[in-house]
RNA sequence: GGGCGAUUAGCUCAGUUGGUUAGAGCGCUACGCUCACAUCGUAGAGGUCACAGGUUCGAGUCCUGUAUCGCCCACCA
């Protein structure tokens, strides 16, 4: 016998794999008539490694690409990866620094050679790893946000919302990285809990402060009114322009509209007042730096003020800082302290704990800092998205989340998505030099956002030759590139050649007839027609916002419909103690080791298992002994059938089964229903509940009783049976263990004659109800008296020795033992069984037959007790439902099944309890 | 500050519209190397369903409140 007794993955996955990729199985196109299923991947950044997120997000979607596959759907699933911006360039910046350079040093052009050639080279690490995973891609299309084709749907994506007023160049708060010198997003400038410090400084009025010079060794503002601030940054307060306070509090109702005197600045700044002030935090008051701080910028927008920075862009306090020009900022904060404190304008300084942002990439403390950048109008783009999600034309999985979406879009505001680095879609905005210059970024003390269509500012799908206003040649481009999820939120249908450019070229040999260009675009046409809208989209919480909610406004705004039907949500993974994974903690598992060690099938089966929908899944390694155990079970079931079909010489060349019995009848019925419930599961995106009736059908049912009983009498017909539910049941199997389903696959081609070819993957999923069968058997009852027997041997510690019993039964009864006796006597461990009419005694008992072991000089200790508490537990019950049955209510409001199963509850438990009551009696 | 979720066996979780004696896997205990599998088999122990009220003939399930934990959002200087 050639198959091993332990199932070794690591021999048999790469071999499926290549098979599956030979094959060309996971390639798919559209076919008139034919339905179609579609999934875009959340493309990983193109820098990434597999993670366990990765390998459940990946699994999931894997899942419900072969289940649709197999249910002779043209099923597509699109792969690809993301440029990843900043994290890219950051990659390749520290491969930079070991050769001594910075990219400054290389120019533009030459650090984004470097980075393709980085991309070519090492970019294919995640596709590879996904591979392993099982994925089962359509890896012909992998896509990158990069290429040809997409970049142009991003130009036209950006060009098209600036002619509709939907792009706008603006100033703005946004996150600065003083170290890499570029706005950030809020996702990529995270809060961090930082101890600080709570500086509260006292601003002198004007009235009593005038013509006094708040120098050392002059006035003491002691002396003055004032108003006290609170700040945690006080080297902003440079460039305050004014100090609010709420218009309900009484506190400073009388120096509202009066002047204050900026210490240091000595600028005399107004106090307003502003509802946005909460009276009860701080002081009550608040220093408004509109050009250094979100809420300061809106508030001054609302009063009319102008911002003045303070700041260069590289976090050193510029000309507008007076006397500390060019110092650092937190240098300049200590200094500025130090004056205040000299000054006695600081009332106190109080620890205080409060969220600072810091550059996910170099950890810089974040700046909010006045700057011009590119904007989406958000607003008109989530009108049709919000409304898509409440008619129900896009449902979340857990539902939940749908308010979570909403509530986001509800609130929704404008989109930064310039950025000043050099790795991404460069804008396609144009400056002609004569007619405005390029305006610097930084610096400015104005808010004025830019008319509709600024002249000098030419936004085109290509470099323009010219300027349109005055004909000038000297026109440069915008130096910033795109946020990654502007490329992103097109995936959808980018991926599939949206806008079907002419200019596009084709790998394809021309077809006669039809130039290739042509024949090529209406293929990508007909397409996107056909696979768009995807049927759904499998991410975690955390991308709602970035991705899923952008992709469902681009998809309306672009393509006139959602880009996708269902988004199920799946939970996060988390160590066994529920913090995330990362490198930092050092809780990382990595998929690939335990691929290494338990299989890609181990892995995926755990991680649906675990993953109940859209729980967060909690991870150690022994978690994976779950997948693992129940592989080699698979096996070595499989083994066990083809172990015996060579032993008898059997040839199984087809399943017309002729002489089922009970237990035949029994099993497919079983595998029918859990046909019907994973199929079912499945449609519903119940992973999980699918996995576990597969797990239990397979073993439990398939392994533990059907293999068990046919053991001994392995003939052909058994042998059909056993073949046939190793198929069907390998069907089942494969959208979560593909490669050990594939191989059994293989092993039931290579040990029988039945015309099956190609592989398991492009198969046929098993119908619903085929072999059900609908004949009354009393098979399970036979199965319920042996775990009573075992059960009874256990209590009587006769656990392991044969014993001879005597059943009192039925004829027709007597028919069933008769034919089954053999398994029957091997099952619970008889030496025989004996027919007779009336027993002294009876040990069980159901409708057809009664039972007694014959036994002498055995302890009967624990059998007594387990009797006794049967019939505790059985008296509970009696009394209980006698109450019920009595009680007025229930007999007027149940319903008339409910009243007769607790009807037929007490008869038999009352019958039972007789029989245990007796039983009792005669032993004691 | 708002919102959401969770709380069921030692651990991780199921429990469908309220209706038999609340289930599974892992772990644990006992026995067994029975010729597919010790990554196995057989049997067993283990739960006042977080707490307090309420609705109901009937509540793990519905309502209200409390506690603890977790997550998300937010402009609190």
């Amino acid at each position: 016998m050639e198959i091993a007794s332990r199932y070794n993955p690591q021999e048999i996955e790469p071999r499926i794999l290549n098979a599956w990729l030979q094959g060309g199985h996971f390639h798919s196109v559209s076919r008139p008539g034919h339905k179609p299923f579609s999934i875009v991947i959340p493309p990983p950044n193109v820098t990434g490694i597999l993670h366990m997120g990765h390998a459940l997000n990946n699994t999931i979607q894997d899942v419900l690409i072969r289940f649709n596959r197999m249910r002779a759907k043209d099923s597509l699933w699109m792969p690809g990866t993301d440029h990843a911006g900043i994290a890219t360039q950051n990659v390749v910046e520290k491969a930079l620094a070991k050769e001594g350079l910075r990219k400054e040093d290389l120019g533009r052009e030459e650090f984004t050679r470097r980075l393709w050639d980085w991309k070519e080279q090492h970019g294919s690490v995640i596709i590879n790893q996904l591979k392993r995973l099982g994925a089962s891609c359509d890896w012909q299309r992998t896509r990158f946000t990069m290429d040809e084709a997409y970049s142009k749907a991003v130009t036209k994506v950006f060009v098209s919302l600036w002619n509709k007023n939907l792009i706008y160049r603006g100033y703005y708060i946004i996150n600065w990285c003083p170290r890499c010198k570029t706005a950030l997003s809020d996702e990529e400038a995270p809060y961090q809990q930082a101890q600080g410090y709570l500086y509260y400084i006292k601003y002198p009025l004007v009235s009593q402060a005038a013509n006094r010079t708040l120098k050392p060794g002059t006035v003491q503002a002691t002396q003055t009114k004032y108003i006290v601030v609170a700040t945690t940054r006080p080297e902003t307060m440079l460039g305050d322009v004014a100090v609010a306070v709420n218009p309900e509090d009484k506190r400073f109702a009388s120096y509202i509209g009066k002047k204050l005197l900026l210490p240091i600045m000595q600028r005399e700044i107004p106090v307003l007042s502003d509802s946005f002030v909460d009276p009860d935090f701080g002081t009550g008051a608040v220093k408004i730096t509109p050009a250094h701080d979100l809420n300061d910028f809106e508030m001054a927008n609302r009063h009319n003020l102008s911002p003045i920075v303070v700041m260069n862009p590289d976090a050193t306090m510029n000309e507008n800082a007076g006397e500390y020009k060019g110092m650092d900022r937190f240098k300049a904060r200590g200094k500025i302290v130090e004056f205040l404190k000299n000054q006695d304008l600081i009332l106190k300084v109080e620890p205080y704990t409060n969220a600072v942002s810091r550059c996910y990439r170099c950890d810089t403390v974040v700046e909010p800092y006045l700057s011009r950048q590119w904007f989406v109008r958000m607003e008109p783009l989530a009108k049709p998205a919000i409304k898509a999600v409440r008619a129900g034309k896009i449902k979340f999985n857990p539902k939940r989340w749908e308010k979570v979406y909403l509530n986001w879009m509800e609130n929704i505001r404008d989109w930064c998505i310039s950025r000043q680095i050099w790795w991404g879609h460069r804008l396609p905005v144009y400056y002609c030099k004569k007619c405005k210059e390029e305006p610097g970024r930084n610096n400015k003390s104005q808010i004025t956002n830019d008319n509709f269509h600024p002249k000098g500012v030419i936004v085109a799908e290509e470099r323009p030759q010219k300027c349109p206003h005055c004909g000038s040649q000297d026109i440069v481009q915008d130096s910033d590139v795109l946020d990654t999820w502007f490329s992103s939120w097109l995936w959808p249908f980018a991926t599939f050649g949206w806008p079907f450019d002419k200019s596009q070229v084709s790998a394809k040999p021309p077809r006669r007839g039809q130039s290739h260009k042509s024949q090529d675009i209406s293929r990508k046409r007909e397409e996107l027609k056909y696979f768009y809208p995807t049927n759904v989209l499998i991410t975690a919480p955390e991308i709602i916002f970035f991705w899923v909610a952008r992709m469902i406004m681009a998809g309306f705004e672009f393509m006139g419909k959602e880009p996708f039907r269902d988004v199920c949500i799946h939970g996060t993974v988390r160590d066994n103690s529920g913090r995330k994974m990362s490198k930092s903690l050092g809780n990382v598992i990595d998929p690939l080791d335990i691929i290494d060690k338990v299989g890609a099938d181990a892995l995926r089966f755990s991680l649906i298992l675990l993953a109940a929908s859209g729980s967060d899944v909690y991870l150690s390694e022994d978690k994976f002994l779950v997948g693992r155990n129940f592989s080699n079970k698979i096996w070595n079931a499989t083994r066990f059938v083809f172990l015996k079909i060579e032993e008898k010489g059997i040839k199984v060349e087809d399943f017309k089964f002729s002489e089922l019995d009970e237990v035949d009848e029994w099993i497919l019925r079983e595998l029918s229903l859990a046909v019907e419930c994973v199929t079912e599961s499945l449609e519903t995106y119940s992973l999980n509940e699918a996995a576990k009736k597969i797990y239990e059908f397979f073993w439990h049912s398939f392994c533990d009783w059907y293999i068990e009983i046919v053991k001994d009498n392995f003939t052909l017909s058994k042998a059909k049976a056993a073949v046939f539910v190793l198929l069907e049941s390998i069907k089942l199997l494969h959208p979560f263990m593909p490669f050990i389903s594939e191989e059994v696959f293989n092993l039931i081609k290579k040990h029988t004659s039945l015309p099956l070819s190609g592989m398991l993957a492009s198969l046929d999923w098993p119908k619903i109800g085929k072999h059900a069968c609908g004949k009354p058997m009393g098979i399970e009852l036979i199965f319920d008296t042996i775990k009573e027997v075992r059960n009874i041997k256990a209590d009587l510690g006769l656990g392991q020795k044969k014993v001879d019993i005597e059943v009192d039964c039925s004829p027709e009864a007597l028919k069933l033992w008769n034919s089954n006796q053999g398994w029957i006597e091997r099952l619970a461990l008889l030496k025989s069984v004996v027919y007779r009419k009336g027993l002294n005694r009876v040990l069980y008992k159901n409708k057809f037959w009664a039972l007694n072991i014959v036994m002498d000089n055995v302890s009967l200790d624990n059998f007594l007790i387990s009797l006794g508490k049967k019939v505790v537990n059985l008296e509970a019950v009696l009394s209980e439902t006698k109450a019920r049955l009595e009680n007025k209510g229930f007999i007027q409001n149940a319903s008339s099944d409910i009243i007769d199963r607790e009807k037929a509850k007490l008869r038999d438990t009352s019958l039972l309890l007789q029989r245990l009551l007796k039983l009792k009696g005669a032993f004691e």
